[in-house]
DNA sequence: TCCAATCTATACCAATATAGTAGGAAATGT
DNA sequence: ACATTTCCTACTATATTGGTATAGATTGGA
């Protein structure tokens, strides 16, 4: 059940863009060093991103990356479906279990993966954001 | 965010046992025979089941397992504890994290942790049960 | 008593998924 | 032209999951 590092760095960068005051993109190796994490690999999950159009890239010199939504229009389940495909909680959820005839459990597993894609859906970049202010100032 | 198979074979095999009319226990040779898996992996699975006491054991000659608790009292939350052991989204939510110190997120996963396990700890046994009853036969 | 059936415990191995690296190609402002 | 930056793809290392093997403990019954 744990979220891999790509939704985690994911989710990070995004907040980090979303407080980006300027309009200035912000370049993937700036939120690199921010997250203390491999560039290459946050390139790549910025790419994804950017494919599910929830940010916009700039390429070339002073380029880098701005939100393409307004951080309330953003929700964890977007930024997860972005960079790992559709969530399913067990094959039966997808119907690509071999044992899918003779399974009872299909609908259980369906209904416990909808409920977590309803949190995840409820819950956007904006409240994540909200949480920073109170919590921490880094 | 998959269940693993320790948890999806270990709910089936809690439903199978909770359709055991007879008071003689189960071989997990039996159980596993109806799942077509393999007899040693879910031995271990029951046997994590036993030590939650969500089963009982007999052994020697004519042993095998039975359940321990009635399966309303059964939530899919304490079979995933049992097999799996916590649950944790991410690093975060359980503290563990290099970068705690400096994390903005924390009581975000923590947030979605809890409302998951919610969703585990309201699904009990019983309604699996019910749902195996009215979808199909087998 | 001895044997077969059954659970228990532990160590090991294979397959898969995750996390991270590397190198270079394409775009763009100066 | 050139430095800077994203984009693309292939590779590798590490961790997790899923599964096997082996030996031992317990019990009922011939
Ligand atoms: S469809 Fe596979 S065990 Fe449910
Ligand atoms: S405590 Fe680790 S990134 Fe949150």
């Amino acid at each position: 059940m744990k979220f891999s590092t790509k939704v985690r760095y994911g989710l990070k960068a995004l907040v980090d863009l979303s407080m980006n005051e300027s309009e200035t993109p912000v370049m993937a190796s700036h939120l690199a060093e921010k997250q203390a994490v491999s560039v290459k690999y946050l390139e790549r999950i910025l790419n994804s991103l950017k494919k599910a159009e929830i940010i916009k890239s700039v390429r070339g010199c002073h380029g880098g990356y701005v939100l393409n939504k307004k951080p309330e229009d953003i929700s964890i389940y977007e930024i997860y479906v972005a960079v790992e495909g559709d969530i399913s909680v067990s094959p039966c959820s997808m119907g690509d279990c071999p044992r899918h005839i003779a399974c009872y459990a299909s609908n259980v597993w369906g209904e416990i993966n909808s409920k977590i894609v309803d949190i995840l859906k409820d819950y956007d970049l904006a409240t994540v954001i909200e949480r920073v202010d109170d919590e921490l100032s880094f």
